[in-house]
RNA sequence: GGAGAGGUGGGUGAGUGGCUGAAACCAGCUCCCUGCUAAGGAGCCAUACGCAUUGCGCGUAUCGAGGGUUCGAAUCCCUCCCUCUCCGCCA
């Protein structure tokens, strides 16, 4: 949620800014809006003011024993007229709220515009691509081959885009959920988490996902429908919601481990082959919680987290920030990290980090007492993936076969690997 | 799942229809006093929104949530949510 204020005071660059995200604020419908939302409440507010002062001289008149049939009238009179204001005041601020939760976030002037991932800047690239003597295989394929990776039987257990693995590779999976989360804690200072995969409707409008992408995710049945995360994000950020924090509780820097579920409605046809775009991955996620004048350093320090991963697993990856176009609805800046897929002959993402700014905090309540005004001020929340795993574990695939077939394990995996050097 | 108790400000905890946005105490902040320490004294100390804005400000709402009764509700009624205790069940 955007400040109010803010776009009230600066409406003229908040549209200017969307339109970098190419979204086009309505400025005419929004100041309409305020001007009636501004009249109702001064006129209900008043008639309330009004009516308590009527209410309250009753009490004075009746116990000095005077006849107070003139003021119940009077007050009778007052009642009607404001329940009435009170009526429109409450329909236009529900109409007025739902357009500003309707509004993405601003994003950043770094923002390069653009429309699609094509628009994407890279910023700095690291490792070599290899290049190899035979020719490599996808995931799938080296997955078939060794087997323990199986999307047929997924598929009868549940649905498309689901996966089954054994064996080796199911260890491996684990085995690089373990490293990240060790890794993150011994190294980045981070505090493990461990959180609901289920959260009701006011966590996901928390952090942005309702009410505008309510089909992308999974929810339950009956009374009081939850939600599958679609990212720990979710609940690890919503865990400062409607909280004033002490400038010394300052930064909160969490990471956890989780499975994350997405519908993908809309992406029919969109990475079919194998495990790049599941209904269930599992996903390392960093969040942070930090002073607003923070917010900016703490962006590049987590995004330097996550490819602390890839460089540990000697990956090679690119960074790009995120165009206008391409950026999420929350997000005021965000850099990707593409892995190299030999499989594919592209880079592809395997995490996202993101600054919203005060654009969760807004919506969630999440504040901190600033010392310098003593006021309670919303935080900034930053959020990245450290990194998915289910494509962690395609690109050591794909980055360590060997000719024939086989993967080896990447130096700093073999401790989780029980001593196995090469699956084969 | 069964039985009971309870949800009030950062914390403890008063408050059964009007003068209570809320006593008191603790924590916190400011000032005074005191050569350290300790103690003492005065004051401030919820949040959101709106109006006004040179400044003091003024108004509205909020005592788990929503609805109702009433001229008036933290206080009465209804529904829901949550927490705690005991029993049952269970990883």
């Amino acid at each position: 949620m955007l400040d109010p204020k803010r776009v009230r005071n600066q409406t003229e660059e908040i549209a200017r800014r969307l339109a970098v995200k190419n979204y086009k604020f309505d400025q005419a419908a929004f100041e309409k809006l305020e001007e009636q939302r501004r009249t109702l409440q001064v006129r209900s507010e008043t008639l309330q003011s009004e009516q308590n002062k009527r209410s309250k001289s009753i009490g004075k008149a009746k116990a000095a024993g005077e006849d107070i049939k003139p003021l119940l009238d009077e007050v009778d009179n007052l009642k009607t007229q404001r329940s009435e204001a009170e009526e429109q005041f409450k329909v236009l601020q529900d109409e007025l709220n739902n357009f500003l939760a309707g509004i993405p976030n601003v994003p950043d002037e770094s923002v390069p515009t653009g429309d699609s991932e094509e628009d994407n800047v890279e910023v700095r690239h690291w490792g070599k691509i290899p290049s190899y003597d035979f020719e490599p295989k996808d995931h799938v394929s080296l997955g078939e081959n060794l087997g323990g990776l199986d999307f047929e039987i997924a598929t009868k257990l549940a649905h498309s885009r689901f996966a089954v693995m054994r064996g080796p590779l199911a260890r491996l999976h684990r085995a690089l959920a373990q490293f990240m989360m060790d890794l993150h804690t011994r190294e980045h200072g981070y505090t493990e988490a461990y959180v609901p995969y289920l959260v009701n409707a006011d966590a996901l409008y928390g952090t942005g996902q309702l009410p505008k992408f309510e089909a992308d995710l999974f929810k339950t049945e009956g009374e009081k429908p939850l939600y599958l995360i679609p990212t720990a994000e979710v609940p690890v950020t919503n865990l400062v919601s409607d909280t004033i924090l002490d400038a010394g509780e300052l930064p909160i820097s969490l990471v956890c481990h989780t499975p994350c579920f997405r519908s993908e409605a809309g992406s029919y046809g969109r990475d079919t082959r194998g495990m790049i775009r599941q209904h269930q991955f599992d996903k390392v996620e960093m969040v942070h919680i930090v002073r607003p004048e923070d917010s900016e350093a703490t962006l590049e320090a987590l995004t330097g987290h996550a490819e602390k991963v890839l460089q540990l697993l000697e990956l090679p990856y690119r960074v790009v920030q995120l165009c206008g176009g391409d950026l999420g609805f929350a997000a005021a800046c965000t850099y990707d990290l593409e892995v190299w897929l030999p499989g594919q002959d592209k880079y592809r993402e395997i995490s996202s980090c993101s600054n919203t700014r005060d654009f969760q905090a807004r919506r969630m309540g999440a504040r901190w007492r600033n010392p310098e005004t003593g006021k309670p001020e919303p935080v900034h929340t930053l959020n990245g993936s450290g990194l998915a795993v289910g494509r962690a574990l395609i690109a050591v695939m794909e980055n360590y076969q060997q000719a024939d077939g086989s993967i080896t394990v990447p130096e700093v995996l073999k401790p989780y690997m029980g001593g196995t050097e090469r699956i084969q």
